[in-house]
DNA sequence: AACCAATTTGTTAGCGCTAACCATTATCTG
DNA sequence: CAGATAATGGTTAGCGCTAACAAATTGGTT
């Protein structure tokens, strides 16, 4: 930088200023530094920016996982929404585990981000404290909460899979079971929790559940399959955590022979991308994935900058799409 | 860290140390100073190493996209090798463009990366300019080339997608045609190019190509399958630029009443999961998408400790997967 | 005992920026 | 036209670490 203002026949202070409030400087300088920082070739520092400020320019998020289409939206909306305000977006993932999320949260802590946005609202002790004592702002997604650590992004799993449930009941399904995963990941808790309160609301059956190996991928929706068509008495119904399990689910049973929704119904949750386009087309709940991760880093940034002075929390509303996977169809009985 | 040292009854350097090279202390110091860290909750500072060390412990990743299934893999291989050698791994996306690649390694050098792995290695000259006079190591994937930057992990899109086109002349498909897409994306050219290369290697007709409004959604894939059903002659075979696009493709024909693949057969690129589990299963390329991030982030960072003085190439393999959507089972002709 | 090397800790001087303040000049006010 | 006010640029002193070197201690050797 000292480079560029000899070239510029300016002190430092001044390149530093055409860099980051051009507006402050005269017009006829601003121009001649500019051209000195095009024929130096220089490269701005923010490392050292950050240090002197105070301010690193990072978003950290927190994920259970980055190797998926579930999250995948809502890092777009966070990606967006930072390219936007200038900003870097720094990822990190969990594994779903809370123990892991309080060693990568202390991990990025160190590299001073000026922001959280995490996915989900189930941390440990140490977690919370550590996000408290650094005053950084935090906002949480996907979950909901009455104590948020600073801000929410609020989503009611657990609302969501009722209605699911609900309106399977509605439709008639009479033995409505549910696939869920064995792990302590509270999201996953909330929508069985969902499932199991539709039920009982709709004076149905005990809950049945099935556990999927992993949340992620298609195969572990196929194993569980295996174990539903055994079942006895069988389910005439589905619900799934999402849509991967769900389309792994639905897509084994057809190659068991089974005609879904004739034999047995399929529904998931996520609304991705292929749902629309799976034969049948799979009924599922909708969830603003890209808007939560677009709010959160809005509000984020908002409380970053001080624009936004105290924790604030929204809602995200869901919708349960009916498509051909559970349609009753020509079924008589 | 003053703070601890002065807890600790150290110098500075002494907490410097422990943090960063600990087998240079002695052990009762060590544990003293590791106790003084828990006792006032310090937070080690990176933002202030990076810049007194000329070191970020950051890699930067360069995507096409970040929200799509396609790159999810070869994100979480460069993830895993970055968290195994404590690195932080920044992502940023350039929407197929050059253009923006520029930008976003411009703004990505701000912040002193220790290296850059980049998918494709098709680049604006400014970008390759700026990177050789930057001095960072840089791996380029996903495609290949004869003058890298710096590193390649190589993949020959053209090879693979001539295979296949072979593979399917082969099996005794007569008309197949290619869906691609109107970017001027390197790696989508590159599988066109293959796919007619494989074609007058057949001794088959001219090349027949469709365009999908873009390579991400299943959607468009969806869209280009009603102008394959209408296009005469019709098809026997179509062959898609990615999976995401040949289920889009295999799954509209299926609901306009063609049978996969007796009517017409399709196949993929990429082996993505859902490729083994749709009905037909999609017969693809299979790229080893998360070895791809693995190699790249285990070669950079061997670049960037010096373990690995020199740039370095390799190349991994692909492999044809026949699946049910291109078996000629029941046909007569 | 004198010497050397290895081991362990401390000291100094930055890394490349910017906050906060000061100095200068232009612009306005009554 | 004095005096206040803005607009503009420069100075100084760090931000919180670490590289490089210096100093002190230990142990082994002759």
């Amino acid at each position: 930088m000292g480079d560029v203002a000899r070239h510029a026949g300016v002190s430092a202070m001044t390149v530093s200023r055409v860099l980051r409030q051009p507006e402050l400087v005269n017009k006829d300088l601003r121009l001649k530094v500019e051209a000195a920082i095009r024929e130096t070739g220089y490269i701005y520092n923010l490392v050292a920016s950050s240090l002197a400020s105070q301010r690193s320019g990072t978003i950290a998020l927190i994920l259970p996982t980055v190797a998926s289409s579930i999250f995948s939206d809502s890092v777009k909306g966070v990606a967006d929404v930072a390219r936007t305000r200038s900003v870097q977006m720094i990822m990190a993932e969990t594994n779903y585990s809370s123990a892991e999320e309080e060693k990568v949260i202390e991990s990025l802590l160190r590299r001073r981000p000026d922001g959280f946005i995490i996915v989900g609202v189930s941390h440990t002790r140490a977690t919370r404290t550590m996000l408290e004592k650094s005053g950084v702002p935090v906002v949480e997604t996907w979950d909901s909460t009455s104590t948020p650590i600073d801000s929410l992004v609020s989503l009611s799993n657990f609302d969501a899979m009722k209605a699911m449930t609900a309106s399977l009941a509605q439709q008639g399904f009479r033995r409505i079971a549910f696939v869920g995963t064995v792990t302590r990941d509270r999201r996953a808790q909330m929508r069985a929790k969902g499932y199991m309160a539709g039920l009982a609301e709709a004076g149905l059956h005990e809950a049945v559940i099935f556990n999927a190996r992993d949340v992620t991928s298609m195969g572990a929706g196929a194993e569980v399959a295996a174990q539903i068509i055994a079942a006895s008495p069988r389910p005439d119904a589905v619900i799934c955590l999402n849509d991967v399990i769900a389309a792994g689910v639905l897509l084994a049973l057809q190659r068991a022979g089974l005609h879904v929704p004739r034999d047995m119904a399929v529904a998931g949750f996520g609304d991705f991308d292929f749902a629309r386009h799976l034969i049948p087309a799979l009924t599922t709940v909708d969830i603003p994935r890209y808007e939560i991760g677009q709010r959160a880093a809005e509000i984020l940034l908002d409380r970053v900058e001080g624009k936004q002075p105290r924790p604030y929390t929204c809602e995200v509303s869901y919708r349960i799409t009916v498509r051909e996977s559970t349609e009753r169809c020509a079924r008589s009985k």
